[in-house]
RNA sequence: GGCCCCUUCGUCUAGCGGUUAGGACGCUGCCCUCUCAAGGCAGAGAUCACGGGUUCGAAUCCCGUAGGGGCCGCCA
């Protein structure tokens, strides 16, 4: 049977990464298999309607790389892709239930979610005691004639037990005296995401449910309504959660959790997806760095692992670095571009700096810092920079050698890395000193600091001439 | 509070009855080098949450306990 994956996000304005990962697995499963799929728009609820949200999910899949075959802007045989659309088909369907007995309208006043159970998580919150599901017809029709308002609650049997086995951890039992009699219709029409869930994840052939296992518990309604409806009950496959430093899951008020945000702080799409792949995943071999294709090729659900992983951005960072290196020259131009200050890009050859420093860098946002050195020199460096106990260097001896060095340089005739270079060790060479003890000397005078992200010739090369040899004489000069 | 789930180095993980418990990030040191935040090498770091079983033998199987997480919305 063709395997059909979906994944299925509310527009709430940005790209949760752990959605993103979602995402991801349902991608790859698909392609792995040579299946299908579809990206599903879950808007039902209009209270949270976020103005061109949709257009952050096309982005943040476009961008990277997790191509649906079909949804809203591509089409497809079962759509319409997004829920708002379908309206009518759950009403259809909740009616069929109301029909069958397995759910009834309750006339009961709302009980929203309030902010004090949140916080406080030891207050219990009961569950719908059942009460309009035991309105004789006659209520049932007053109510009607009044004009009251009602959502449609499954009707589930308190006896016994329902269970399921998930793909990832097994059989899962629970009594259904545990279970509510859930809200599948709101009273504006709209179903619940419980319930247009399950009506399109059938209608929409979904052989694989891939979600977050935050729905665990609530899945045992779920297969209650497959059942009701006679349906056939897809595999589903729950995802160990992705936590945050404080080991919660991964939320807003940690830092980072949206795709954008960490595409603004220069971590590569391909990194970010070879990261959140690995996070619950792996692939039995000891290989780490994976292109989308490589993921594609290796990617197998039953690697995925039931404990729930912290984010670590460290390794993020190192994987950023290894994706920037597999860059060809021009692919990380290209990328490290919007990131020079404009300091730099105007006034150095940026794609030869790009050339040096590629194998350095991690994350992007680190360009400016590591460039800055170039258009604006501190000029009051620590003085104490030129010494160093390996070098054998010392002030004095480097006020010696910036001076020669000036020299030298100032006779070049061609101003590039390899003639520089070719002085600087005549030089050394001459003196009788090896190359460290005047190459330092000159990179700090340049810099002004320990720390470059390319040698001292390159950085002369991109400083220029005259440049390099006013940076010489100042440096010489305080060393005076 | 009820129910469900999870538990191997700080972190991500391998392991699916017999291993010196392997790898990666990070950390430390060494080498290379014009610096290192690159590269190479090495090292520290896990009594496999704890307690009972089962077994000749358990990180691996079973049962408890503890800790953590999730759900209990006319949110998804």
């Amino acid at each position: 049977m063709e395997v059909r994956t979906r994944f299925a996000p509310s527009p709430t304005g940005y790209m949760h990464i752990g959605n993103l990962r979602t995402a991801l697995y349902a991608y790859l499963h698909a392609r792995k298999n040579e299946g299908v799929f579809i990206l599903r728009i879950e808007d039902t609820d209009q209270a949270r309607l976020v103005a061109d949200s949709v257009k952050v999910i096309y982005e943040s899949l476009a961008v990277t790389g997790i191509e649906h075959d079909e949804g809203p802007d591509k089409g497809g045989p079962v759509g319409p892709y997004t829920q708002s659309e379908r309206r009518g088909l759950y009403k259809e369907y909740a009616e069929k239930l109301l029909a069958a007995g397995r759910a009834y309208r309750c006339f009961c006043e709302k009980t929203e979610k309030t902010e004090e159970h949140d916080e406080e998580h030891e207050a219990p919150i009961l569950g719908y005691d059942g009460r309009c599901g035991r309105l004789s017809e006659a209520e049932i029709k007053a109510n009607l004639d009044k004009g009251l308002p009602y959502v449609i609650r499954q009707r589930i049997d308190k006896e016994g037990s329902t269970s399921f086995k998930d793909f990832i951890y097994g059989d899962i039992v629970v009594e259904n005296k545990q279970l509510d009699d859930q809200i599948l219709l709101k009273r504006d029409g709209y179903p619940t995401y419980n319930f247009a869930n399950v009506v399109d994840d059938h209608l929409m052939g979904i052989t694989h449910v891939m979600r977050g296992c935050e729905y665990i518990s609530s899945t045992p309604k779920y297969i209650l309504l497959y059942k009701a409806f006679g349906w056939e009950i897809p595999e589903h496959i729950h995802l160990p959660h992705i936590l945050g430093p404080s080991g919660k899951k991964l939320s807003k008020r940690e830092g980072s959790v949206a795709l954008g945000d960490f595409l603004k702080r220069g971590f590569l799409p391909e990194a970010i997806l070879n990261y959140i792949a690995l996070l619950g995943w792996n692939p039995g071999t000891e290989q780490e760095f994976f292109t989308k294709a490589d993921l594609i090729a290796k990617f197998d659900i039953a690697r995925i692992g039931k404990a729930p992983a912290m984010f670590d951005e460290t390794k993020l960072a190192w994987l950023n670095g290894q994706h920037i290196r597999a860059k060809t020259p021009d692919e990380a131009h290209a990328l490290f571009l919007p990131f020079y200050p404009e300091s730099v890009t105007g006034k150095f050859d940026a794609r030869k700096l790009t050339g040096y420093i590629q194998g350095k860098v991690e994350k992007l946002s680190d360009l400016p810092q590591m460039t800055a050195f170039l258009a604006a020199l501190d000029e009051n460096f620590p003085k104490d920079l030129f010494v160093h106990a390996k070098n054998k260097t010392t002030l004095e001896g480097s006020r010696a050698v910036l001076q020669d060095l000036a020299d030298a340089l100032n006779c070049l005739g061609d101003w590039e890395y390899g003639s520089i270079l070719g002085a600087v060790k005549a030089y050394a060479e001459a003196k009788g000193a090896k190359l460290g003890p005047v190459m330092w000397p000159l990179r700090i005078a340049i810099s002004g600091q320990a720390v470059t992200p390319t040698g001292a010739a390159e950085i002369a090369e991109l400083l220029g001439k005259a440049e390099t040899l006013r940076r010489l004489s100042l440096a010489a000069a305080r060393l005076a």
